[in-house]
DNA sequence: CGATTATAGATGCACTTGCATCTATAAGGA
DNA sequence: TCCTTATAGATGCAAGTGCATCTATAATCG
């Protein structure tokens, strides 16, 4: 999925009359985004690929069962540190379960509840990706941005991820 | 996906030593590009589905189309503008083409090339999703960042998507 | 020319994702 | 308590994706 723009176009959306146009400038951005994010997540992930490392999904979820106590953490814990939707880490869960890296057990304090515990084999898994993984970055990152650029990058992207005060709906004026 | 890091940790890899570890403000940038491309662009989608929209990848097809003399395109250029793999948009074309929004034609020049050409519908859908998409854009990224944000944004971004010169072998000095 | 190699695009298959739904357990309220 | 509602997690099915491969045509080179 590429994303460019007709930036020769117009809107109205969301109930009536509302936002007005994105700038080119701020198109230019998103555009941007879609474009970098694609290209260098393609790069780490062939760079795993290609060192025979599983997708970046599955560091994610060993590096959170790694860096916590005991190594364990309840499915919806994990979901909510890593943005996996619930059905992708329950089916995800079952993978690693099968490649040894992670353990389901039960849950005596809520029935429903469910204990995900990584294994001594999850753990060098972790590390091993995180070798491969931290040299990509470097490669396809940090040997184009120097700290300088990295930090103000992040701090741009940051203002992205907050919570916007801005819904889309109707203005609360009446 | 969600990708977080654990800045704890070493390195070594490709081929032999090589890269140093990226920096902390590298690996943290790495992080927020991930996390707010997936979140601004889950948002995005989300707009498009609930306006009863086809996904971005229909756009971006149809806006390439749309914006060429004689709205056709032979497939692997639009492979090359939008990033779209060979497979994959050889059956997004199937389901466009499905869907009545862009015809494949002969391209007697060549036996084994073909003609994409978008149809009167396929441009009403184009302005259609501009229409939304671009409130869209305004909502989850015009709304957060001002031009000049913006601007600077796009700049750093830009850097990402450039061809490195330092690939990933040992170093050419003998 | 004929044989090899390259290119455009399609397709079979396995795997992943999204969506809705389902089961089981827990919590809350009459 | 019983009944309704909410939450944790799993799962069936449809759709999308990656990968390898296939077909057809074109280009190159002896």
């Amino acid at each position: 999925m590429s994303v460019n723009i007709d930036v020769t176009a117009f809107m109205l959306n969301c109930s009536e009359a509302e936002a007005a146009q994105p700038s080119l400038s701020v198109i230019r951005a998103w555009v941007r985004l879609m474009r970098a994010q694609q290209l260098v997540l393609g790069a780490i992930e062939q760079d795993l690929k290609a060192a025979d490392l599983p997708p970046l999904g599955w560091y994610d979820v060993l590096l959170e069962l790694s860096r916590v106590e005991g190594g364990r953490l309840r499915p919806y814990e994990i979901e909510e540190r890593t943005l996996l939707a619930q059905h992708n880490l329950s089916r995800l869960l079952d993978r690693m379960e099968k490649a040894g890296l992670v353990q389901r057990e039960v849950f005596s304090e809520d029935g429903r509840g469910r204990w995900v515990v990584i294994t001594e084999n999850g753990r060098a898994m972790q590390a091993r990706i995180w070798n491969v993984y931290a040299a990509a970055i470097q490669r396809h990152l940090g040997n184009k941005l120097n700290n300088g650029q990295a930090d103000q990058l992040a701090e741009l992207l940051a203002v992205l991820s907050q919570k916007s005060y801005r819904p889309c709906q109707k203005s609360a004026d009446i």
